[in-house]
DNA sequence: TGTACATCAGTGAACGCGCGTTCACTGATGTAC
DNA sequence: TGTACATCAGTGAACGCGCGTTCACTGATGTAC
């Protein structure tokens, strides 16, 4: 049995960070407190302070954290070809239901410190797989502006995430499942143009 | 001259919703104080609890207005016909940027009384004028499910919406008007399939 | 036109609260010899 | 294996602040007669 009660934590800075989040996704960013997390994390009040220097600068560490956990999710490849693309909005969808905190954090850029190297770093990765994402669309797709067409998925997927965060899309959804809802109307935008016409 | 000074003030009820809208664009819902909100009305700190009874009501209120004005806006019509679905996104994207407070409090149910009347009643009102958009879809389009492409019409706006106000498209919009930039995209779920077809 | 009374639209003092931040401190851990 | 010292990872008291809400009050306005 180790020591959990030891003078030295070990690991808060760590656990500081979930109870961040975890407050966050109950009540919003407006919801954190800097000392209601060090009492969740079981340590004094200023001890957070110590890691993160003030309130801001936790939220950067989250943000941070987030577009890392972001990029991960999305490098999940389900190999090059066919709706790759759609399924990496699957999993922003996901990665938004799953991480409520870091998600919304991320897109607040007024709350955190946009310019921490960290941060920029993390964005950076995840930038790049949504861009390697775009590049495998069919080319007829893209024939216009290939653009275009990465920002219409990220337009949706995102649409996605923050409406279905709201509690506004559970009247639409109903039963289904939340993924499948969004693979049906990322279809209408990215779904192989001819092969699997119908005849009737 | 009228007498501004006057003990009552005649429209205090109008002028803290528009305070209270200011002071959310600045830092979103969490930076709007009752207090801050009677001083920028020029108002003893209580007055607005007369009015709205507590933060909550002020912003159930707020909500109220803004899907009044939304359905407002949607309701200016383009005349029925191709088109009228993308211009009603438009619309909504625009609403959005023109009225950022109401936007976010909307969609924010946590923060008021969701189940107050006149906040049902303007909310019933906009989404009908929603699905009243979907409705002119060209057939063609909702072949396989009017559902379907309703919801991606409302992601997309929604998403440009959200994504705009947290500043994440300037780096790719640039210069061009935001709303051009949003037709661009719904054009690729919404263009009339045919007629337009370029032979090079 | 005048008067009495009711109601409306605020005022201003007071309360208690949780918060962020600072700071001198201390116990635990790591390192050099 | 022991000892001295430095640094790390917190502690806990104190500060000042702005906030939401309550409450007894008062001046302005409206209504009845």
């Amino acid at each position: 049995m180790t020591d959990k009660r030891a003078y030295h934590h070990g690991d808060l800075r760590r656990e500081v960070l979930v109870a961040a989040a975890q407050m966050i996704s109950e009540g919003g960013p407006s919801q954190l407190s800097l000392r209601e997390v060090a009492r969740r994390a079981g340590v004094s009040h200023a001890a957070p302070a110590y890691h993160f220097g003030d309130k801001p600068g936790l939220l950067t560490a989250l943000a941070a954290q987030g577009y890392d956990m972001l990029a991960d999710s999305l490098a999940t490849s389900t190999g090059p070809g066919a709706g790759e693309l759609k399924e990496m909005g699957v999993r922003y969808v996901e990665f938004a239901a799953e991480h409520p905190a870091h998600f919304e954090v991320m897109f607040r850029p007024d709350l955190y410190r946009a310019d921490d190297p960290d941060l920029l770093a993390a964005r950076t990765r995840a930038r790049e797989r949504l861009d390697a994402g775009v590049g495998t669309l069919p080319s007829r797709r893209r024939g216009d502006d290939t653009r275009t067409a990465g920002l219409a998925a990220w337009l949706l997927a995102h649409g996605f995430a923050t409406l279905w965060r709201s509690g506004s899309l559970a009247p639409v959804v109903g039963d289904q499942a939340p993924e499948d809802v969004f693979r049906a109307t990322a279809a209408l935008l990215f779904a192989e143009p001819a092969p699997v016409r119908r005849r009737r």
